[in-house]
DNA sequence: AGACAAACCTGTCTGC
DNA sequence: TGCAGACAGGTTTGTC
C-alpha cells in the first residue's frame, strides 16, 4: 500500500498524538514480517510510561521518539496492508489489530491483515544500526536526491531504471507506483539500462520523483484500496495517476496519442507508454 | 551483479 | 451462488 506520500500522510494526521503519555499497550500476539514476533518487552520499554514526543519518517519507515530515560523509538512499517489509526479508545476493534498504545482516552492502534508490516524498537541516535535501515539511501523529501546523485547511482548500475528507483538504498521511499509515474513524467522507458541514463535525462528524472510525491502527498496520498490516514480518510491521488493501473487508456500527455502498455517485470505491474518513453 | 521466483498473509475481484 | 485463480501499494531470501 504505502509509499513514501501515504506514509508521510499518516506522520502528519499523526501530530495530534504528539505529547501524549503511553498508559497500557496491548498486542496480538501474532507474529508479522517474516513471521517474527513483536518483542514486548523491548516494546514496553520503550513506550509504556512515555510521553510520544515526536514523529519522524525515513523512506516507507515511521519513528515514533518516546520520552524518558531509555529515549526508545519504536519503528513501524505499514507493509502492503498496514495502518495506524489515532481514535477514540472506545472505539470498535478493527479485524487485525496487532498492537494497540493507551494514551488517557485515546488509542493509537496498528493493523494490518496481510502481516507483512514491522513494529519494532531501537535506541534514539542508533537508527542506523537497525537493519532495515542500515543501507538506507536519501530520502526525496528531506535529503537532496538530484540528477548528479541519481546518475552517479545509474551509471554503475545494469539493472533496468525501474529496479533502480525501487532499491531503496538507492532512493528511499519509491514504491511501484510512483515508480511508473515519475517514469513517465520524465518520458523515459522503465525498462532503459540505468547505466546508459544520460546526465540530462537524469536531471529530469530527478525532478520528476520529486513532482511526483509532492503532487501525491499534496492529496493526500493514494489509495487504490486500503490506504487511509491516522483520521481513517483516503487519499485522493488515485484520479491524478497518470499512468499506473491504465493500461490500455490514453496517454494523458498532451499531443501524445499512445495507449498505456502494462509489462510484468522483477513479477511487478509496470506502466508506461510506448509512444513518449523513449528507451 | 542482477533477474526471477517464492515466501510471508488476507482480501477482493474476475471469469466460469 | 459458488468456486478457482489472479492479483494487490513491500521486503526478504534463495537459486540460477
Amino acid at each position: 500500500m504505502p509509499e513514501l506520500p501515504e506514509v508521510e500522510t499518516v506522520r502528519l494526521t499523526l501530530a495530534p498524538a504528539v505529547g501524549s503519555r503511553v498508559t497500557a499497550i496491548w498486542t496480538s500476539g501474532l507474529p508479522l514480517r517474516l513471521n517474527r514476533p513483536i518483542d514486548i518487552p523491548a516494546l514496553t520499554r520503550a513506550s509504556r510510561g512515555h510521553t510520544l514526543e515526536g514523529i519522524r519518517r525515513l523512506g516507507k519507515y515511521l519513528l515514533l521518539d518516546f520520552d524518558g530515560r531509555a529515549r526508545g523509538t519504536v519503528l513501524v512499517h505499514l507493509g502492503m496492508s498496514g495502518r495506524l489509526r489515532l481514535g477514540p479508545r472506545a472505539a470498535p476493534r478493527a479485524d487485525h489489530t496487532h498492537v494497540i498504545w493507551r494514551m488517557g482516552d485515546r488509542e493509537l492502534r496498528f493493523s494490518d491483515p496481510r502481516r507483512f508490516g514491522l513494529v519494532s524498537t531501537l535506541e534514539r541516535g542508533r537508527e542506523r544500526e537497525h537493519p532495515s535501515l542500515a543501507k538506507m539511501g536519501p530520502d526525496p523529501l528531506v535529503d537532496t536526491v538530484d540528477g548528479a546523485c541519481l546518475h552517479a547511482a545509474a551509471r554503475r548500475s545494469r539493472r533496468t531504471l525501474k529496479a533502480l528507483l525501487l532499491d531503496q538504498h538507492v532512493i528511499a521511499g519509491i514504491g511501484n507506483i510512483y515508480a511508473s509515474e515519475a517514469l513517465w513524467q520524465a518520458g523515459i522507458r522503465p525498462l532503459l539500462r540505468a547505466h546508459r541514463l544520460s546526465r540530462p535525462r537524469a536531471d529530469r528524472l530527478a525532478q520528476a520523483v520529486r513532482e511526483v510525491l509532492d503532487r501525491a502527498l499534496g492529496h493526500g496520498g493514494t489509495s487504490l484500496r486500503d490506504f487511509v490516514d491516522a483520521d481513517g480518510n483516503a487519499g485522493e491521488h488515485a484520479h491524478y495517476l497518470w499512468v499506473y493501473g491504465r493500461d490500455g487508456e490514453p496517454c494523458p500527455r498532451r499531443g501524445c496519442n499512445g495507449r498505456i502498455s502494462r509489462v510484468v517485470h522483477d513479477g511487478r505491474a509496470t506502466f508506461f507508454c510506448p509512444r513518449c518513453q523513449h528507451p
